[in-house]
DNA sequence: AATGACGATGTGAATAATTCACAAAACATG
DNA sequence: CATGTTTTGTGAATTATTCACATCGTCATT
């Protein structure tokens, strides 16, 4: 990246919202064509956006998941829609709930009611996103070592924290399931974690879209008989909702 | 707000990038002026940024402080800025820091070097900030209640928490200081998670731009004799200054 | 039922911003 | 120094946005 880009970019970040005409003023030694291009060349890298007439930061979006930046979040969005309003409908006023970290997870602390509620999560974002839009929930962040890549905290002394808080309904996301291996994730702190939280809680409900059936990650976390009710999408094949009917497990 | 903004707004939170043609073609039994319109609404109340053929979901931005939406972050911007670049020539590799909430610790969230870096923070949005957008830094975020106006977390067991964290720079931020009450904030809970983190940090560098000297709020959590260094802006007078270092403080 | 005030919506011209293709300049490389 | 490559500037063509005004519908008042 160029000097001026640099320059242009730190530029932004102070003022977080500029306009063309205030940048070619401020950077007049280059054209205007110039300083358009630059800013391109800065949205591309997602580091703002540019508005009608000039640009703005990108409030580092902590919903987009790192990497693949947007694309990744949005994949199946329709169903993980689905699967959030499904999940919302189960949550009861005055309730002591844990939200898992995740982008259904995310769509579902959206479709929260603004209610009294005691909502414990290990994903800042999430936490963040309910106490900026809601006025009613208590958010409860667990501590611990931000992961980069899941953006949730996970620590040592997870069980500690939970001791002293009592979870009436936690909704966990999986990452994949099979029959044979039952609820995986792809990180090893966070299989901790769920699996802490699976024990402390009173009811569990798992969220897992169609996609994630018939998958298998690295940690499996939990079994059948460990949840009390999924939620799934329209997509998940009959045979599958069946077989958790079957093992006394809750479907919608 | 009426029936359509209210499924315009979800059609954009969804998708999260979307041009005018594609909302015009979506909500075809208005004019495309009439969603214009929309957007601009959508906007003034923060839900979203218009972007030149469309609009994009403003990613909860937990760097603005509620209320005053982006009005408060805004102020005094240079005197921040300026104190974070000085605190952040402070910062030495491999060294195990604190992190204060507010908007001048973001700013010196930014200003951090890109290297190997144990960050604590009590602000999840700042944690955040650093995850992204730099690859080598660790954070760990203290647990608790998420509190809505400073967006950071605190909680009784704080002190559990901070004991098993050895602190060596703590960056703490204040509200007020006159000579007479020491450093003050606005906030109960801030007020005792910053005690903790004073009286466990080897070395405590605080914060502060001149527009708050001479200023009192409700909760003194220090005095001179409990910090090493004070990072101010060349705006504050040299009277203070004096003060300052003839309590052996050092001041940049 | 007629009237008028008000807000919401649509229309098209006027304005402004953005893109594009191309030329000039700067830079690097053998 | 010739050559190719990248960066930058220019103005025309395109496209998006704004604005003023016309229309429609709703509702309260007479």
């Amino acid at each position: 990246m160029k000097e001026r880009q640099e320059a242009i970019k730190r530029y932004i970040e102070r003022k977080s919202d500029v306009t063309l005409a205030e940048l070619t003023k401020e950077f007049s030694d280059w054209s205007e064509m110039t300083i358009r291009r630059d800013l391109e060349f800065l949205e591309q890298r997602r580091f703002l956006i540019r508005t009608k007439r000039g640009a703005r930061i990108m409030p580092t979006s902590y919903e987009v998941s790192v990497g693949m930046y947007g694309e990744r979040e949005k994949r199946n969005c329709d169903l993980k829609q689905e699967i959030a309003a499904k999940a919302a409908a189960l949550v009861e006023t005055d309730i002591s709930m844990y939200l898992d970290a995740g982008s259904t997870a995310m769509m579902l602390a959206r479709e929260l009611p603004d209610r009294n509620l005691i909502i414990t999560t290990s994903a800042p974002n999430i936490g963040i996103e309910i106490v900026l839009k809601k006025k009613n929930p208590t958010v409860i962040l667990l501590g611990g070592t931000l992961q980069r890549k899941t953006i949730s905290t996970c620590g040592l002394n997870v069980l500690d924290q939970l001791k002293t808080l009592n979870i009436d309904t936690a909704f966990v996301c999986a990452s994949g399931y099979t029959d044979a291996t039952g609820f995986s994730v792809g990180g090893q702190h966070e299989c901790v974690l769920k699996r802490a939280i699976i024990a402390s809680a009173r009811r569990v409900i798992m969220l897992m879209d169609s996609s994630k059936l018939n998958s298998i990650l690295p940690f499996t976390f939990a079994q059948l008989s460990d949840i009390d009710t999924i939620v799934t999408d329209s997509k998940a094949p009959e045979s599958i909702k069946a077989a958790f009917r079957a093992a006394g497990v809750h479907v919608l």
